[in-house]
DNA sequence: GATTTTTTCGACTGTCAGTCGATTTTTCTA
DNA sequence: TAGAAAAATCGACTGACAGTCGAAAAAATC
């Protein structure tokens, strides 16, 4: 029981490679069992199919991604820089970047889509959490403050994820971030700061 | 010259029937050139891949899909109405339920993305023309209108595509439309009637 | 040490996209 | 209009790939 653990662990960490550099439609389990020198019925001994791995593969990606946006919930900033501070810790920086970059490349749709969404369902109720105690403390005013975070992350990750941002598209974020959540003007320009 | 058009419209409006009734990776190539009646190699006489076949497909949907557009465009009609018009007409009504149900499909996420891309890509300038008006008018106070309508399209196509909307999230389509724009308050009211 | 359970193996199957040389049909030209 | 050239069609074949299965090896249990 301990054995079959550290393999399947082994497996996902291959194929979480695999699936990055060279996108999930172009890697074939054969390509994942090769480097894993083991044969084929083993590998389906651990997986129902090649899709249910990438299931399983978006599941650690979610896990690491969304882990840095846990510690930042429950750190002691105001407010609006909790929400900046979640959402751009979903961008992968630094060592990651090949993440993104994998992900931008068209072979990779699927697996863009799939982590979007279930980045979405994660984190929208953690931002929704912090954005309501923005409005109890009277720095936002808005209702509907689910849809409203689903938004702000659509649009985030639209904006920074598809290609370089311009610094037009970052007053426009600010802009609509501060209107999306009701909040004064001027709120959101330490986003300016962070960017760099 | 006369029959070979013909014959590549036969199969690229079969494809586009089979890619929307079982989804683009559950259409074999053998399923299209059953149904058209025709040798493999006919096939590949037309067409280079499946894929260039799906992306041919999609131009097709991209111009019927926009033709409502380009007409609204050319309409007398006030700035507000005739950019939500344009939007609402992307959204296929009434016959073409089918389309939107197998887009949501998520064995569809390639074409699905694939057209909202080329949407777009198509729409956006349309739509920053008219907005433009708006603000030389004085109805819209904004400035970087194409990166504004962009995410107008993005948010109306997560809330109005992705199942269906409730009436809060049109309160807060109106409301951020017309925060977007720069419009007064009400301007976009008039969405509430256009839904039913 | 025998028996049961877990893990591993790899040959095999069926499906599918795409190729290619041969053949038929159409069009052009002398 | 015969005969050459070009366009269109054919289908058997290839190679890649996901997934299956029964048998063998390894580990755990008694």
């Amino acid at each position: 029981m301990k054995k079959g653990e550290k393999r399947k662990l082994k497996l996902l960490e291959i194929a979480y490679r695999m699936f990055l550099s060279r996108g999930y439609e172009n890697t074939s389990v054969d390509d994942i069992i090769e480097e894993a020198g083991i044969a084929k019925g083993t590998y389906y001994y651990y997986f129902e199919s090649k899709e249910q791995t990438l299931e399983e593969v978006i599941d650690m990606m979610i896990d690491q991604e969304t882990e840095a946006a846990r510690k930042i919930l429950q750190a002691d900033l105001p407010v609006p820089q909790k929400i900046v501070g979640i959402i751009s810790s979903l961008r992968p920086s630094q060592e990651e970047l090949p993440i993104q970059d994998a992900l931008m490349h068209p072979e990779n749709t699927i697996m863009h889509e799939k982590i979007l969404n279930r980045l979405i369902e994660t984190v929208v109720p953690m931002l929704a959490e912090v954005a309501q105690e923005g409005t109890d403390q009277g720095i936002f005013h808005c209702d509907h403050i689910p849809i409203r975070i689903r938004i702000l992350l659509l649009i985030s990750n639209d904006l920074f994820n598809h290609g370089n941002f311009t610094g037009d598209e970052i007053d426009v974020f600010i802009d609509i971030t501060e209107k999306l959540l009701g909040a004064e003007k001027g709120t959101m320009d330490f986003i300016r700061e962070l960017i760099r």
